[in-house]
DNA sequence: ACGATATTTAGTTGTTAGTCTAATTAGCGA
DNA sequence: TCGCTAATTAGACTAACAACTAAATATCGT
């Protein structure tokens, strides 16, 4: 896993509407696609992206493929945020 | 709070080790350059970005500039991951 | 195999990011 | 004020990014 590159995923606000789209279960390209105001091929690149970092998982089904939301990476986002927060505060006094 | 520029300034390994460092405690600027393999205006520049992003605060005294850790934008990206990782469970069926 | 639909790939363009060197600001102590 | 140290700002350069149009690939139905 390379957080590297989730989080530069996790930084184009396009795709973190993406993956809030995706939290209610799978959508084709398409459908996706649609929800915005950009060309498919643009969107099409979004998605690619965020296969690659693995927050998304595809299948094709006929002429369409379909996108879910790949859980396991974000919860590895959660993990760092988790520690991060966790320790700062330990130290940082803040006790609520 | 502007998730945007929280997760663009996470995407970058550099400045997530400075604030891995900053869990620790406050440390000053000169002290965190130290830690890294690169020039100090390249660190001044990263250390920018996270005020920017407002995860870090920063504070002068005397000669030198301590940066902290702000848990507060580190819980929110806590949360919004939570959040994605929760519902998106409920639906994918990943029991565990 | 053809035509229609769904999606991605290629190539281009303008913008943003990360790094460097050089110059600048801010504070301290004599 | 002068010289020293700490840190940032300015300017330039290269690499990476996000968007578009046009073209290609994949699948289906006839």
């Amino acid at each position: 896993m390379s957080l590297n590159e989730t989080f530069r995923a996790l930084s184009d606000p396009t795709r973190r509407q993406i993956l809030d789209l995706l939290r209610r279960g799978e959508m084709t390209a398409g459908a996706l696609a649609d929800r915005f105001d950009m060309t498919k091929p643009s969107m099409s690149h979004h998605f690619a992206v965020l296969k690659e970092a693995d927050l998304v998982t595809s299948r094709r089904e006929g002429q369409q493929i379909w996108y879910a939301l790949n859980t396991t990476v974000v919860e590895d986002v959660l993990a760092w945020a988790v520690q991060l927060a966790a320790d700062g505060r330990d130290r940082g006094g803040k006790s609520e």
